[in-house]
DNA sequence: TCGTGCGGTGTACGGCGTACACCTTGGCTG
DNA sequence: CAGCCAAGGTGTACGCCGTACACCGCACGA
């Protein structure tokens, strides 16, 4: 696609021109299918031309995420905490939902890069400048966990149904025979419109559902000046049944 | 390990003894050292010998998530459906942390397996049987997420801290400048003992903060009889400002 | 006695990341 | 202008990986 006609010189590289590439090849193409070579033969040059701009694979995915995590909008000013953490990381999901492989890599990293430490060092300021302490700031981070990257696991990661509706009625009814309760909830959001299992189960409710239950459990728990050190004995933040 | 002397014969293997072969083998030697060679090494075999018991290396993760899933303690009973569940989800917490690599792998792969969906189905029976709605009990399984797994995505992946005390202290003193929110939180819950960034934090204590968070929240939405239908209008589960 | 099939073997292929030595070129310095 | 040097690009090769395919020995049922 970057192809050069034989004759004209190509504009040399450097780090930025590979890792967005990358990040284009890996939309265009899927991560697993990315490699050193492939990634060079896009960009009309050998593989071990890579190196002299990234160390190794691993500092490619690194910036990769770099490259993503830039795209995240900076906070939006004004408002209260609440509203503008919602949408942050709306926009922090936005950008993951723009390159499918991103989640993927990002929990793949064992150590944060710059980038990272500069989004999250950011996300918790916000909290701070909400009035969190320290120590409920430190707890809400870890509650969100992946969630401030706009994502979350897949419970039932998105198994491709078969086209013929014949064959799908039947894999629907072995599925119900089996598991009851799982065929229950994956009918329950889609009874209306008699779509397909799975289909009718709109991700992004899903997540801003989630995320809303955490933000107001947050809030309130920030409101009744919740601290770590009352709770340690019985480890319960709402004073669960547990 | 398993090596035979020679002139022994050995007992013919099987996929059991193959998975489990492999669940003990990347306990030991780190799930990205497993290989279908390192296994069958171990196994002292050929490595073209396993595929007559899985299919593929993808077949052996699936497996290997079945025996791992399969450590997770049955449903405990006479009790109200919020202990049943806290304690079936720190059950598979414990299953997960025997085997560190089983959290990661259970991402990765593209499907559920019948062993895993029989899990997912036994968990949703149980938020039916606590008398949740078909229709909340979806919503509250994908706000749980990995956390039914009894994991979550690391937010500050384990950077072991270089030993050096003073080496320590300057890349603390690095953090505190580039990041300071980040240090503050990391520095919060160490506080008093003057322990190591994050090495204060009890990873423990954070998961069930944030599991009954969200219990604690999905039994209000519960007794408040909540139903998407009222909220699709607007998608905040407690009426949040965003 | 003789298939037959199951468990295990041996060889080989194509793909991967990347070490290392090499070459080309453009720009700076003497 | 000559000479040099570093930056960018090349070519070859190595050791891993998953796994296709043909084969072999042996226990067992007919």
């Amino acid at each position: 696609m970057v192809q050069q006609v034989a004759g004209a010189r190509r504009a040399p590289l450097n780090r930025d021109r590979v890792l967005r590439a990358a990040v284009a090849l890996a939309d265009d193409i899927g991560i697993e299918s990315l490699s050193m070579r492939s990634l060079a033969q896009e960009l009309g040059v050998v593989p071990m031309a890579l190196y002299k701009h990234v160390a190794n694979k691993e500092e490619l995915l690194d910036g990769m995420v770099d490259v993503v995590v830039g795209e995240i909008d900076p906070p939006v000013g004004g408002t209260d905490w609440k509203t503008a953490i919602r949408q942050r990381i709306l926009s922090a999901r936005r950008a993951l939902l723009r390159h499918p492989w991103a989640s993927r890599v990002i929990e793949s990293r064992p150590r944060p890069t710059l980038v990272v430490l500069d989004y999250l060092n950011s996300v918790v300021g916000m909290f701070r400048a909400g009035g969190f302490s320290v120590d409920l700031t430190h707890h809400v981070m870890h509650a969100l966990g992946s969630r401030v990257w706009g994502f979350t696991q897949e419970l039932f990661p998105g198994s491709p149904l078969p086209a013929d509706p014949e064959a799908q009625a039947a894999a629907f009814r072995e599925l119900a025979g089996r598991y009851p309760h799982i065929a229950e909830i994956a009918m329950g959001p889609a009874h209306d419109e008699g779509s397909v299992v799975g289909q009718g189960c709109d991700d992004q409710f899903e997540f801003e559902f989630a995320l809303d239950l955490l933000l107001d459990g947050f809030e309130k728990l920030h409101q009744q000046g919740w601290r770590s050190a009352l709770m340690r004995v019985r480890p319960s933040p709402a004073g669960g049944t547990g």
